[in-house]
DNA sequence: GCGGGTGTTCACGC
DNA sequence: CGCGTGAACACCCG
């Protein structure tokens, strides 16, 4: 599910839906999810009785800020959601399809439950469990790479941050979230479409025009991907369980054999490169130019 | 029954 | 140390 634009309509629905609300009961029904048997005790702990004062996100990682010295960090990765559903277990926009992950939890995937002192609830849902929770001191929170959209992004320090990696492909670096924060495979294969770059070119023979063109372009990609809800090309869904509307908007993800949405562009191809499908087109994204 | 999948991390070999 | 590959995590879907 969750590349940054994702991850920020979720933010964006939790500080509308959960900020201010005190925590009143956590139930942990999966330890994996916050680090194992030995940290559930911990966590529930550190989570009971505070409040949520505050929503960040930062790449893919959310940040809910507690009224303690804390903060619940949570990571999606591949499957997971969060859904809020209000004391009177109305307003769940979800359960259109017969799909087993959509229907309003709790249900076999449901994790974990924070109820709060108002008798809502949200849920963390994941399929396959890759995703995490864990509660950390506000002033140690992990440090990473920059975010594209925050107002402190550095168009010449991100540049700078690719040129490190001469010798792999700008497909690769732009995965990298030691690089840049935030991007996944439907998001920097979008990119790169908008460049006119082909992903397979190594960083050392990338023309100083296109680490420029993906410094412009980077940022107006993933707002526009917020604007429309992030792209539910999976699993992702909104906290209201409804649907991203930005999969109707992509170019080349998932579009393998389908026409270039240029007038002059050729047939979407699809290639492997470590065990990912990068998907571009042939024509707008030569080899070289 | 098999392969694929939005993310990250780790072990291994070069 | 850098880089590629494959595996691992776990489950549903086509």
């Amino acid at each position: 599910m969750p590349e940054l634009p994702e991850v920020e309509v979720v933010a964006r629905g939790l500080r509308e839906k959960i900020l201010g609300k005190f925590i009143k009961n956590v139930d942990v029904k999966h330890p994996k999810v916050v680090g194992g048997e030995s940290h559930v005790a911990g966590f529930v702990k550190s989570l009971n009785g505070a409040s949520i004062t505050k929503v960040e996100r930062h790449g893919k990682l959310l940040f809910l800020k507690l009224s303690t010295k804390h903060t619940l960090v949570v990571h999606l990765k591949l499957t997971g959601q969060l859904i809020f559903i209000d004391k009177d277990g109305k307003g769940y926009k979800g359960g259109h399809t017969q799909k087993v992950y959509d229907t309003a939890p709790p249900h076999k995937h449901t994790h974990i439950i924070i109820s709060f002192s108002d008798g809502s609830h949200l849920y963390f849902n994941d399929l396959r469990r890759f995703g995490w929770m864990k509660v950390v001191a506000t002033n140690d929170l992990p440090k990473v790479a920059p975010d594209p959209t925050l107002s402190d992004f550095d168009k010449s320090d991100f540049i700078k941050r690719v040129q490190k990696h001469p010798k792999i492909s700008v497909y690769k670096a732009l995965l990298d979230q030691t690089v840049v924060s935030g991007m996944g495979n439907i998001y920097v294969n979008e990119l790169l479409w908008r460049c006119k770059i082909y992903p397979l070119i190594l960083v050392s023979k990338l023309p100083r025009k296109n680490i420029d063109a993906i410094a412009n372009a980077i940022k107006p990609l993933l707002l526009e991907a917020i604007k429309y809800g992030g792209s539910s090309a999976n699993t992702f869904v909104k906290i209201d369980g409804s649907k991203g509307t930005f999969t109707d908007h992509l170019d080349v993800y998932h579009r393998e054999g389908k026409p270039c949405h240029r007038k002059d562009g050729g047939t979407v191809a699809r290639v492997k490169v470590g065990g990912r499908s990068t998907f571009f087109c042939p024509m707008c994204q030569k080899k070289a130019d």
